[in-house]
DNA sequence: AATTAAAACGAACGCTCGTTCGTTATTGAC
DNA sequence: GTCAATAACGAACGAGCGTTCGTTTTAATT
């Protein structure tokens, strides 16, 4: 059970994914490069940051439809004129966020799962590999969290298909579990709710986390041990 | 452990509180009376449940702060003026809706802990009356769970208050089973939040849980498995 | 039927919003 | 140093916002 101490922990992680703040930013450009007018990468890269970054701290503020752009200007520095070189519009400077994660999430941990693997390997590594990717991202999946609401119906839409999937991927692990007799019998759905739940509370309540010091390891050692617990045949 | 259920059902906690249709709204009306210019209290009543509700539907399809109150006179057939004349103004409609909260939450389960029982029945009591409320208001609680970033500093606050009251609650009894020995030593801080977390989801994911026709009894009944799991000595 | 108080109405007001676009400043190649 | 190309600027626009208030309708009392 705690084979994957040490062996798979936050610093590795960080070493073996894409996820330094350059190569972040660098694949955030990328995805939405054809939409920016900027023609100058590393002009552009530098603005989107400072934009983002802004948006962020506002909507934590006050939350994003009361974010007005005179709001963005001011805090950026930006001409309303710039800020529109960058975003195109208020509703899509909230898509790109949105369409970004579950990019940032295949590119992470969307392949490393192997159905080979014991069900108790399987379900920490998915636990693992989500928490250290909020972690990294925490306010951006906090920002997409909170702000679902303003979304277009297709991308409301692609959020949806992107939870249901997540949710299918835990409950067949525990199934598989089930069947090979290492899992005690549960309701598969409560059960992946429940570890769902988990998961978000890391970037959704994170200050209180911080707060109390709880740092991203003993957080996942506390979530294995309550489904261990749960779950595990004693 | 399962001394409760029957004993303690749903039907039993909606006869034994002032929570049926009538009595919320009346309950609701007698708080914000002041501040409602309309005198005829059987009118106020049914115009107040008229705006709530269109209210609650208009903020889950694109959130309160993008709902105007053009929506929303249209939605409710009511036009501007007589709007103004029972919510005062946008602000005040939200900050109705958040102090009727914990207003309800002292009504019916601020006086019924008891610190002579033992953790295990105190805590199940906490855990009961909570999914209990929230089930019979859902619809007031997810509203002001999305919508706490409108409201004025004060409103806030008392918002914050009332979590960490809970919190505190929920800890003192987790501490308190560890003493007397019916608890295993647990991180106190985690437990709670993760109590916090699986009583939210009630209200926040309710749509998730209707189709999966989860009713609040068996979800009650899976929480106590898996704090029982956790936190009493085997 | 007349009177009066309460409730509902909705056009109008001032303001702020997202967005545009003609202009100015900056950059880099020659 | 010149000159295109690129980026930044910010005043202006129309739409829609929350809110007000003079008027009309409704209801209750006499």
């Amino acid at each position: 059970m705690n084979q994957w101490q040490g062996e798979n922990n936050f610093a590795i992680f960080k070493s073996s994914v894409p996820i330094s703040n350059q190569q972040v930013w660098q694949a955030f450009y990328q995805l939405h490069k054809e939409k920016i007018q900027v023609q100058k990468e590393k002009v552009a890269i530098e603005k989107l940051k400072t934009i983002i970054k802004a948006t962020f701290k506002l909507s934590n503020q006050k939350g994003f439809s009361l974010m007005s752009l005179r709001d963005l200007s001011q805090e950026t520095g930006m001409s309303m004129g710039s800020l529109y070189a960058y975003i195109g519009s208020k509703t899509q400077l909230a898509e790109m966020v949105h369409q970004f994660l579950p990019h940032m999430f295949d590119l992470c941990i969307g392949e490393q799962l192997d159905h080979k693997e014991s069900p108790q390997q399987q379900l920490n590594k998915l636990i693992r590999g989500h928490i250290f990717i909020t972690e990294c991202l925490q306010p951006w999946f906090f920002f997409a969290f909170m702000e679902t609401k303003h979304l277009s119906r297709s991308i409301k839409q692609l959020a949806k298909d992107n939870e249901a999937k997540s949710e299918i991927l835990l409950g067949n692990i525990i199934e598989q579990g089930e069947k090979e007799g290492v899992f005690s019998q549960s309701d598969k759905f409560l059960t992946s709710m429940m570890i769902k739940s988990l998961l978000q509370n890391w970037y959704v309540k994170r200050n209180k986390y911080k707060q109390s010091k709880t740092d991203c390891e003993s957080y996942i050692r506390f979530i294995e041990q309550v489904i261990g617990n749960y779950l595990e045949k004693s």
